[in-house]
DNA sequence: CAACGGACCTGCCTGC
DNA sequence: TGCAGGCAGGTCCGTT
C-alpha cells in the first residue's frame, strides 16, 4: 500500500496516540523482516516515544531515556520504521486478537498499543544511536517534494546530462524523497511528459511543471487520506482515495479522462509503468 | 559514477 | 477445482 501520501496518513494517525508515551512492553512475533530487528528494540520499554516524525517513506520515533523507574539502561537514539510494500501500523487494544501477519507490538502507557502488519515483510524496524539524518539508509535521500527545496531547478540539477528516462529519475530517492510508483505516473501525465523521455532533454519550462504536478498530486492525495483519519483506531491505515482519482495508474486500454486516448502500460526500470499517449510526449 | 538486474516475501488474480 | 505463472503501492545491493 504505502506511497508517501499513506506514510504521511499513518504518521498523523499514529502521532496523538504515541508521541510523548512511555512505552510498557514490546512484543517481536517476527524477527526476520527485511533485515533482522536488531535487540535495541526489544530493549525499549521504559523509554519514552518523544516525537514522531517522517523522511522520505520513513517514520522515526525519537526515543527518550527511561525515567529512573524503567529498567535497564537509559537509552537515547531513534527507531527507523519502513512499511515498505505491505506494511501498516494502527493503534489497537492490546488484548485484542493478533491477526496473521502482525509482526510487532508497542504496548504504551495508554494502554493503546501500536501493532506492525505486514504480510511481505519488506518492511523494517532498526535503531540508530545517532543523528537519524546520518544513517545510510537517510544520508543519500534528495529533498522532501513537498518541501521549499524542491522544485524545477532541483529536478534540472539532477537530470543534466542524463539520458536516463525520466520515470526512473523521479523513483531514485536520491533527486527527490518518496516519489512511488503511482504518483511518478500521475505526476507525468498531469505535465503531458512521456515518462520514457530522456531525463536531460526536458526543457526547465517542463521541469517546472513537472516539479508542481508532483506537489500538487502529493499534497492532494495526503489532503483525501486525511479524511480517514477520524477512524484511525480501527482502520488499518489504508486510506481510500485510490482509484477513483487516478488518470493513468493501472487504467491500462481505458480511456484518457483528458482526450479520450487509450491508456497504455509499459515497463521502465523494471516497474509498470502508465500513460497517456495521446497527451504524453 | 550511472545503469541495470536480482533480491527480499506473501497474496491475489488470470488462464489453462 | 487445482495449479502454475505473473503481478503488486519499495528500495537496497552487487555487478557491469
Amino acid at each position: 500500500m504505502p506511497e508517501l501520501p499513506e506514510v504521511e496518513t499513518t504518521l498523523r494517525g499514529v502521532r496523538p496516540h504515541i508521541e510523548g508515551r512511555r512505552i510498557t512492553d514490546v512484543v517481536v512475533r517476527r524477527r526476520n523482516l527485511r533485515w533482522p530487528v536488531p535487540p535495541e528494540i526489544d530493549a525499549l520499554p521504559g523509554s519514552r516515544i518523544a516525537t514522531v516524525s517522517r523522511r522520505a517513506k520513513y517514520l522515526l520515533l525519537t526515543i527518550a531515556p527511561g525515567t529512573s523507574a524503567s529498567t535497564g539502561p537509559p537509552r537515547q537514539g531513534t527507531v527507523i520504521i519502513h512499511l515498505g510494500m505491505s506494511g501498516s501500523l494502527r493503534i489497537i487494544a492490546p488484548d485484542a486478537p493478533h491477526r496473521p501477519h502482525d509482526h510487532l507490538f508497542l504496548t504504551l502507557d495508554s494502554g493503546l498499543q501500536l501493532r506492525f502488519h505486514d504480510p511481505r515483510r519488506f518492511g523494517c524496524w532498526l535503531w540508530t544511536a545517532a543523528a537519524p539524518e546520518e544513517h545510510p539508509l537517510l544520508r543519500n535521500i534528495g529533498p522532501e517534494p513537498l518541501s521549499i527545496d524542491f522544485d524545477g531547478a532541483a529536478l534540472a540539477a539532477a537530470a543534466r546530462g542524463r539520458k536516463r528516462p525520466i520515470k526512473d529519475l523521479l523513483l531514485d530517492g536520491r533527486v527527490v524523497a518518496g516519489v512511488g510508483n503511482i504518483y511518478a505516473c500521475e505526476a507525468l501525465h498531469l505535465a503531458g511528459i512521456h515518462p520514457k523521455r530522456a531525463a536531460g532533454r526536458l526543457s526547465a519550462a517542463r521541469l517546472d511543471r513537472l516539479a508542481e504536478q508532483i506537489r500538487q498530486v502529493l499534497g492532494h492525495a495526503i489532503e483525501r487520506g486525511g479524511t480517514t483519519l477520524r477512524d484511525f483506531l480501527r482502520e488499518d491505515g489504508a486510506p481510500g482515495y485510490f482509484k477513483q482519482e487516478l488518470h493513468v495508474y493501472d487504467r491500462e486500454h481505458q480511456p484518457c479522462r483528458r482526450c479520450e486516448t487509450s491508456i497504455r502500460r509499459i515497463v521502465t526500470g523494471q516497474r509498470s509503468t502508465f500513460y497517456c499517449p495521446g497527451c504524453q510526449h
